[in-house]
DNA sequence: CTTGACAAGTTCAACGTTAAACCATATATA
DNA sequence: TATATATGGTTTAACGTTGAACTTGTCAAG
């Protein structure tokens, strides 16, 4: 006799929900000097792709509202990790940048959070991640652009 | 010419990470009378599985704090949807249930999130859920179970 | 031009969560 | 029995996010 158990895209959900919880957990525990997952997220970003950018494309990017992302450039420029300028194209528009002190924060991440990802992988193959980002992709995806 | 990748583990908790913060939101736009997920979840617990459970029980099942779950329980207290008791058998314990108003409830919820779960089912074979669960189960697993 | 709609960015209150301190009760150990 | 340790639960401050209101600047249509 088995429990009634809920359909498994409500379970899908349920496990997206609680890693998410636990992973930021425990990335925020090894980040330095408190840095926030969406802080170090878009220290990554520029990190990666370099350029400039603004807040309100950095909120689209990263599924957040624009006053999230306004919070989350003041605390990361009071710290001097980015530099924020007005557009001279646009002036509404600002362009936000990675700074060199900014670059050398995120390599002090990097360094940090590689042994949790090493970890982990010794518990799930990349031939599992591979079945697996795709599929999520599909799902993120799909929430982006059906969502009223 | 490509651009730079984050590695596999990296993106899996980005993802996870969006995916996560849209489906709530989704959620929590077309459940009744301003419910949390939070809310719906510990109502949904109580429907599927029935009984009573303390607050600390329900905190380690949900992944969340003593505090988060007090909050929680206190607001579907206030509105009628759970019953807190004192246990018998334990002085420190408290024995919280589902009430009627709280299944009518969960059932208005469920009603409303189906056609969305069936909405995405369209977009999402059972098959590739079926692939995508057992993982995540197991990443959800290690994330609990190595904690520190 | 001028007007109206839209986009970029900020601010503010409300809310849920965490972490830590705290009280009360259980339980194990000496 | 007495003491120490662990567990159940609440409270508080701090924080990040949302949603909405608001300001400022852009751009196209009249």
């Amino acid at each position: 006799m088995s429990l009634p158990e809920d359909p498994p895209a409500f379970r899908l959900f349920n496990e997206i929900g609680i890693i998410e919880q636990l992973a930021r957990n425990r990335l925020e525990r090894v980040l330095p000097e408190g840095l926030k997952s969406s802080q170090f997220g878009v220290l990554n970003h520029f990190a990666r792709l370099g350029g400039a950018s603004g807040p309100a494309r950095l909120a689209a990017a990263f599924q957040v509202t624009k006053g999230a992302m306004t919070n989350t450039l003041q605390r990361l420029e009071k710290r001097g990790l980015v530099q924020i300028v007005a557009d001279p194209e646009d002036g509404r528009a600002k362009l936000v940048s990675i700074t060199e002190a900014g670059l050398n924060m995120r390599d002090r991440c990097v360094e940090r959070v590689g042994p949790m990802i090493a970890e982990l992988s010794t518990e799930l193959s990349d031939k599992e991640l591979g079945r697996v980002l795709p599929i999520l992709e599909k799902i993120r995806i799909y929430l982006d652009t059906h969502r009223d």
